[in-house]
DNA sequence: AGACTAGGTGAATCGAATT
DNA sequence: GAATTCGATTCACCTAGTC
C-alpha cells in the first residue's frame, strides 16, 4: 500500500493569500484539486500525459513510457511517468474529471491550455468542454524538422495546445497579441523530463495569463512551466505524482527563484 | 429548378485511361463521385465548405459565405459558394458521405488529405474515419501573422489538414519525407476564391502522391489543387458545383498547362 | 562526429488454442 | 500427441535535421 499523501489546506491557504512565488504539492493529482478553494485561480497551463502510444491496448498498457517514445538505441535515461495508459474512453472520462476540477478551481473568464498530440486532439478538445471550459481553438508547437522523419508521410511536426476559457474572455484583459505558432525546435540539452517541453516555447504560451497571475499546473512533470511561469513574474502552483519528477521541479523552481532574484 | 446535370460516364473513362492532364465536372459532388469506378484514382486532395463560419445556426445558414468570412472593410469580391450552411451533425454525415465515395474510388493504400479550420477538425477526423479510411495524421498550415491578430488570445493562424490513407500505405512508396508544418502568408494576389488556398502550399501537399499520380478534388473551389497537380506533373480529377467558379477553374487549369507545355 | 527525435513498419519470435 | 494457426509481443531498421 502506498501511503495516502493529502495536501495540507493551511499551505495551500499560506500560498494563495500570501507572496510565495510557488506551491508544489507531490502526491494524486484529483486529490491535489479536490483540496484547492473556489476560483482561486487565474489561468490553467499543462501537459498532461496522453496515452497515445502503441499500436495496439496491450502496447499502451504493458509497455513502460520510455519503452514506448524513446528510441531502443537512445543511451539517455528519463524517468518514466504513470498514467499513460488509458484507452480512449477512459482518456476522455479522466481529462474530463480532471478538467471539471479545474474549471471550479479557476476564476471566471480565466484561460485554459491543455498540451496533446494529433492521437488526442478531438478527445481533448470533448473533455475541454466536458469541464464545463469554453472552446475558444487550438495553437501549434512547431517542433520543426527536428522530429523524426517518415519516408512517404507527412511529419508528426506538431503537437498541439487545445485552449479556451472559463465563460466569457472579457476584451480589456491586460494580454497582447499571441501567436498561434509557436516553433521551437526540441533540444536534448533542454529537456529533463521524457517528454519534456522546451523552456521558451513554455514562456511563450504562459504569456496568456494577465500579469500576476496565479498559474496552475496540475500535471507538473519536469516543472517547465513551474519554471516559465517564475521567470516571467507569474506566481505558480503545481502538483506531480513520483517522487523523483517532484524532486526535479522543486530543485528546478528554486533555481529559477535564485536566478531571478540574483538578476535582480 | 435546376438542370440537373449528371457526368458522362464514358468522358470520365476517356480520361482515366487516356493521357489527358485533366478532367473537370461542373455540377454535384456525390453525383460526380457516384459515377466514378471504383479504385480509380491515387490520392485525394481537398477543402471542402468547412461550415465553421457564424456563432448561430441562423449567422451559418442564412449569411452568404462573403458576409461570413470577408471583413466588411474589404473591396475584393470572390464569388459567394454554396454547401457551407451545415449544423455539426449535419457536417459530419455529408463529409462521412463524400469521404465514403472516395474511399471506393481510390486505389488501396491511396493517401486521402482534407482541409479544415479549428472548429470543425476533430469532425473531419471522425469524418474521415467513418468514411473507412485509416487516420494517419495533423498537417498544419501555418499562415504567419498574415492572419487577424487578437488581443489576450492566440490567434487563429493555421488551418490544418487531416490526412490518412486507403488501408496499409507500404513503406516502399516513391515519395520522399515531407514536413508536418507549411509556412505560407495569404496573398491576395494568388487568391481566386474566398476560401482559396495559397498555389505553393498546394504543390507542396500535392507531393503526398506518387509520380504521375491521378488525383481526386472534389471540391475544387478556385481549383488550386488541380494547376497545383498539373504544374507538379500529376494528372487531376475534379468537380465544382457553380458554374462562375468552375469557368474560374477551367481557365486557370488550361493557363497552368499552356504554361507547362511552353515551358518544355 | 555522434547523439537525439511524445515514429512507424514488417519480420521474427513466442504462446495458447485448435485440428 | 504432433502439427497448425492465430494473436500478441518484441526487435531491428528506416528517416533527416538540429545541436
Amino acid at each position: 500500500m502506498f501511503p495516502v499523501h493529502l495536501p495540507d489546506i493551511r499551505e495551500i491557504t499560506n500560498f494563495l493569500t500570501g507572496e510565495d512565488p510557488f506551491f508544489l504539492f507531490s502526491g494524486d493529482c484529483l486529490g491535489f484539486l479536490h483540496s484547492l478553494p473556489d476560483s482561486c485561480v487565474d489561468a490553467v497551463v499543462t501537459d498532461p500525459p496522453y496515452s497515445s502510444g502503441g499500436r495496439t491496448s496491450s502496447e499502451r498498457t504493458t509497455r513502460s513510457t520510455t519503452a514506448k517514445y524513446q528510441q531502443s538505441d537512445t543511451k539517455r535515461k528519463y524517468v518514466d511517468f504513470d498514467g499513460d495508459s488509458r484507452d480512449q474512453r477512459g482518456y476522455l472520462a479522466w481529462c474530463a474529471l480532471w478538467l471539471a476540477e479545474c474549471y471550479r478551481v479557476a476564476k471566471p473568464g480565466a484561460p485554459i491550455v491543455v498540451f496533446t498530440d494529433w492521437r488526442q486532439l478531438p478527445i481533448t478538445t470533448d473533455a475541454v468542454q466536458a469541464g464545463s471550459w469554453t472552446w475558444r481553438g487550438i495553437a501549434a508547437w512547431d517542433k520543426t524538422r527536428s522530429c523524426r522523419p517518415q519516408r512517404g508521410r507527412f511529419a508528426a511536426q506538431c503537437e498541439f495546445m487545445v485552449w479556451g476559457s472559463k465563460g466569457a474572455m472579457p476584451a480589456d484583459r491586460n494580454v497582447g497579441t499571441l501567436p498561434g505558432v509557436f516553433t521551437h525546435p526540441v533540444k536534448s540539452a533542454d529537456k529533463h523530463h521524457l517528454t519534456g517541453k522546451p523552456s521558451r516555447l513554455m514562456s511563450d504560451v504562459v504569456q496568456i495569463a494577465e500579469p500576476g497571475a496565479i498559474i496552475l499546473d496540475p500535471f507538473a512533470g519536469s516543472g517547465t512551466t513551474l519554471v516559465a511561469a517564475i521567470e516571467q513574474g507569474y506566481r505558480a502552483i503545481g502538483c506531480e505524482w513520483g517522487s523523483e519528477n517532484t524532486d526535479i521541479v522543486r530543485n528546478r523552481a528554486l533555481e529559477a527563484l535564485a536566478l531571478k532574484n540574483g538578476g535582480r
